[in-house]
DNA sequence: TTGGAATGTCAACAAGGCTGACTTAAACTG
DNA sequence: CAGTTTAAGTCAGCCTTGTTGACATTCCAA
């Protein structure tokens, strides 16, 4: 049911007589949204950009220690698009985190071709850091908006993504409830 | 009032004798928003790259235009302010814009040590064109996600924003409704 | 056995961040 | 008025992270 209390203020939306509802969103409006997307991006990435400063990473190789985390034995190809590089881009934040010994290549049984990557202990202590940082940033935002707004902030996340980055998305949801 | 059906999938909420809403969030949660997150922004930034590709600007551009859109005659020291760059980055890309005629600067008339951001007709443009592809996702997604969605989702980046930041946004959005 | 797929590597380049040093002009302040 | 601070711009150099293109290797599968 959508009643006035539980919309944004300005918007407004209508029953139609087939039971449509018709939202009617002024270009102020989403350009709010999208002011909105940039400061919070900004606050998402600053913790753990922090801390990566000090040491000689960047934000992507915490994106690849993340994704490691969240499904390893990933092959090279799988994170590529997941993370929506070139191999030649991953591969150079890769190499690093291989020769610093925080990742793990291990060539493939069934399909020698592809590399399955892990976390190794030092590279699991380095993610988990990055990604308390940015919890706690989350996990505050979260409490603040409360548990109807962050249903409605996932729904809206999700339907922003491309077709496929959402295909990706529910993939890395599934098998971790 | 907080009721099941409002609830995202694996959030608890409990109220205690005096009437707090406790949240348990699992890090699971929390690493999905995050994931939402990072594959939305793509989205968010797909479309209009798009475009800019074509010409020989980038996003950097992009959100020059946007912000001095929103505030025509802001100062340069100001749009540094919100991008959150050092005046060496912005002078870059604001250099490009004003010799290709997008954007004006004017001195200032009470401090002429400042100068007053304004864009041209032929930035206006540019700028309508960028944020119509930007808009034209976000409207898709708000009305996938609905009205009360979209005030959660306003909430939860408000809350995920440096009090600086947000000081900045809200200041944007008086005096626009 | 040959074609194609997966991976890796080299080179070159561009955008867009950063720091540091310095200039100019204007405004403020003692 | 002299000296300091502020706003803006510029130059030089560096880093990360993205891009293309070319090419080698390895291995699977038809």
């Amino acid at each position: 049911m959508v009643e006035a209390q539980h919309m944004h203020e300005g918007s407004e939306a209508r029953r139609t007589g087939s039971g449509e509802t018709l939202l009617y969103l002024t270009d102020e409006q989403l350009r709010q949204g999208a002011e909105a997307m940039f400061f919070a991006y900004r606050g998402f990435t600053a913790d753990p950009d922090r801390i990566l400063a000090g040491l000689s990473y960047g934000r992507a190789h915490h994106r690849a220690l993340h994704f490691i985390h969240a499904a390893p034995g990933t092959t090279v190809n799988n994170l590529l698009n997941i993370l929506g590089v070139t191999k030649q881009s991953l591969n150079r934040v890769l190499r690093t985190l291989i020769e610093d010994g925080l990742v793990e290549s291990r060539v493939g049984r069934v399909d020698k071709r592809e590399r399955h990557l892990f976390l190794t202990d030092a590279g699991g202590t380095l993610e988990r850091e990055l990604s308390d940082a940015q919890r706690a940033r989350m996990r505050s935002a979260y409490k603040q908006a409360g548990p109807e707004a962050v249903a409605g902030f996932r729904r809206v996340l999700e339907a922003m993504m491309d077709p496929e980055m959402q295909r990706q998305y529910r993939r890395l949801m599934e098998g971790r409830g």
